[in-house]
DNA sequence: GTCTATACGATGATAGAC
DNA sequence: GTCTATCATCGTATAGAC
């Protein structure tokens, strides 16, 4: 099987990134762990880049294909009903995609929070994937939201959407944590309490009343 | 004047690491920009990592402070009137001293961007800065805030400060922008109306009601 | 103390044999 | 596809000039 080393490369490189940071994984250390060639790294992704990319867009384009799949499925509903779509439903379709997999498959949280730190990390290259990943989602969302609450100005809540993928990122960054200040006694996975909880606060953060011009 | 080349050194790291991101930014590209020699940086600041944390903490721990004061007096305010703290006071206590500078010295806005991609990205030491530098200020908030809003479970609210957070920093990252997606008309500064905004959307976001164990 | 020139090991990337 | 050898560049350390 050829694509052996280059799924080895991509789960272990995942992993690694998550647990310290993609700047302080060297692909020595990456092809040691995952027992393979230092140059096959280069070979299968031309670059470190490259590798960070993939395992980045690995992950993400299914995501987002799911949440645009909900997404429009959410409209279409409303619109055969004749009505508004409403305003959780549409939040609904964007992030419990985004949490169903991590809470089936407890081991890929990790990558849940890396995509989390990307999206909104320093390094220019990653805030390229987030625009080319997520300007049709985006604009669905835009017109989605607006006919949704129609009595906030368009571009205020194109603000809010992009807080919300702020607190979205948040959350994602916060479901591989066990530790005691989130979740003092739960023994069980937070994945469905963070997904609720998130979705409840963005929810009522898109709703605000308009702001004024002249603070309260 | 023999700090001339620390601050140098700090206002080009801070123009570059803006610009180009942390990674792609080499200490020889720094040094070549700030026209000083290579063993500058490691002179003055120990390593790339020093100046990093220094670039980021020379703005975060006097505006820690300046939220901090402001936070301690609106406690003592209340205290005073024999009330609760007010939630939109405690986030203004918050959330004014990110932008108030901003407005000030247009210049430093590249700064706001930094700070805000930096505290959510994906290096592990930056994650340590944040934590360090904001428990003190994590601990008052998370107390004001029970009092204000004492119907929802502490931990619940803990949650969502983490989430207000999140849409914090994605403003700081979005002051800086000119672009037309955000702000096609506005040719002011964009600050005073980011800084309602994202304190409109908070606010909305903590006083919402308890999330259901079970999805609504 | 402050700064410079220079050298060292490690890193990401490449070329060519197998 | 995989490997070894090699390269330019990176972050870093040191010795010494001012």
């Amino acid at each position: 099987m050829q694509c052996d080393t280059k799924i080895k490369l991509l789960d272990h490189a995942e992993r690694l990134f998550a647990e310290k940071g993609i700047r302080a994984t060297s692909i020595r250390d990456l092809a040691s762990a995952a027992k393979v060639n230092v140059a096959a790294v280069n070979y299968h992704f031309g670059s470190k880049d490259g590798l960070m990319t993939q395992v980045i867009e690995r992950r993400l384009v299914p995501l987002n294909q799911v949440r645009e799949e909900r997404l429009t499925l959410v409209l279409s509903i409303a619109e055969s009903e004749g009505r508004q779509p409403k305003i959780e439903d549409l939040l609904r379709a964007l992030i419990e995609p985004t949490f169903e997999f991590a809470a089936r498959l407890p081991e890929s949280q990790p990558f849940l929070e890396l995509v989390g730190r990307a999206m909104s990390g320093t390094d220019a290259q990653f805030r390229e994937i987030f625009h080319r990943q997520f300007e049709p989602l985006f604009q669905i969302l835009d017109t989605a939201t607006q006919s949704a609450l129609p009595h906030i100005p368009p571009q205020e809540l194109r603000c809010r959407l992009y807080f919300a993928m702020g607190s979205l990122h948040s959350a994602m960054r916060m479901v591989g944590r066990k530790d005691t200040v989130l979740f003092p006694t739960s023994e069980t996975s937070n994945v469905p309490v963070v997904t609720e909880m998130v979705l409840n606060f963005i929810a009522s953060g898109l709703r605000a009343p308009c702001t004024r011009e002249g603070k309260a």
